[in-house]
DNA sequence: GTCTATACAGTGATAGAC
DNA sequence: GTCTATCACTGTATAGAC
């Protein structure tokens, strides 16, 4: 058994580091949200107990209960905050769009405000990023329902703004086109953050979602190209 | 519990009925693989032991021993079974591409060649194929080393043969530009049928996977359009 | 060849002694 | 807290019955 127990490691403390730009060190609440994610990505969210959990933080079982009212309302706190920074990116990117010379179409920057956002957050490994992406996945095949729930008061309201977005963009699109079409840039963003060694393997190692740069390029140009069918 | 011991119920025999296609009723062997392959998509590879199982198949603990070798063997088995048929209808569709007047484009023929069968699979729910489907996904987030060795074992050959077969289509396509493109095809297909439900639901039930012939035809136009952008 | 009963060695969890 | 005996359960191996 390689378990080890792992005693609580007394926090790093304050001593001479300047105030971060967080407002606390690691508060009680941040400190749940950061093991509970991890746990729940690794053994799903019925596979970790609030007592397990609970210890792993180094924290009171109750106070989960305080800070989340539930463990449904702790994994929808979870969602929360990976969810909302990375909708208002879209968001953002999405306002900017705009025609002009020397800029991509229009089609280009909507595709792109869309999966740029999602896919620097899972390439971001320190900051928890692909551990969220992992999470997702384990939970839509452990408890679609609640999964289910959670993406559709995550994503909903920006997925509809970027599907008008996109209808605007090709106007003669019948709206279940655009749909179909939409569902298609959602798989493509999903498989790739989801089972990148496939095409790791098949390519022999050549093509790697892990570039960045090169997924969202080649991310693009395919699914810009899909749009623009018949 | 609701186990409820379920004595192996004796072979409906064949009193009075012509002799079948298959030449046994429904022998031990199939009787474990198809009980193995509901269980393990509904409480994944680890969530069941052999004993439950072969409980709920109505068999002796030690015939899956006999029979896969082992647990891995088991679960190779059942790859085996709904993949060979699978791989052979793929290859057979991709022989049968040729180009020809009132034939659509031979990039489309490839493209519904390699997307058919799988989606035919995993629509035909009496047959497990839907079963099937949510077992490689199960597997995948549950343990990923047993389900990438089992999917290369698999699929690793035929895809090749369709890179091949589509990077002859598109010549003046790099080989990375035709990897990039067949793994969003993937993404396509995989997206399509293991999460029917999101574009259903975003699209207020207008759009629905189900349709196999509506999900075939739409994602052959996106997909073949994303292949000859540029 | 097919199937069965049973034995075996390893696991994580747990309860009680210290 | 820490160690340890025990337990329930796992996948696997084998000897023998039809």
């Amino acid at each position: 058994m390689t378990l080890a127990v792992r005693k609580r490691i007394a926090p790093p403390g304050r001593r001479g580091r300047p105030a971060a730009v967080e407002p606390e060190e690691e508060g009680t609440r941040e400190r749940i949200l950061t093991v509970a994610e991890r746990l729940f990505a690794e053994r799903g969210f019925n596979g970790v107990s609030l007592r397990t959990l609970t210890a792993e933080a180094g924290v009171n079982l109750a106070s989960v209960g305080y800070h989340f009212d539930s463990k449904e309302g702790l994994i929808a706190a979870i969602f929360d905050r990976r969810c909302r920074p990375m909708m208002q990116e879209r968001l953002r990117l999405l306002a900017a769009c705009a025609e002009g010379p020397g800029r991509p179409p229009m089609l280009e920057q909507i595709i792109e405000a869309f999966v740029l956002p999602a896919i620097s957050q899972t390439a971001d490994v320190a900051g928890g990023g692909a551990t969220f992406t992992r999470l997702r996945a384990v939970l839509r095949h452990e408890n679609s329902e609640l999964a289910r729930k959670l993406i559709a008061e995550n994503f909903d309201e920006t997925s509809a703004r970027f599907v008008d977005a996109l209808h605007r963009c090709l106007p003669r699109l019948s709206r279940d086109a655009i749909h179909w079409r939409f569902h298609f840039l959602l798989s493509a963003l999903y498989y790739t953050t989801i089972d990148p060694g496939r095409i790791r393997h098949l390519s022999g190692g050549r093509c790697d979602p892990a570039d960045t740069k090169v997924a969202v390029r080649e991310l693009v140009r395919f699914v810009a190209a899909g749009f623009r069918a018949d």
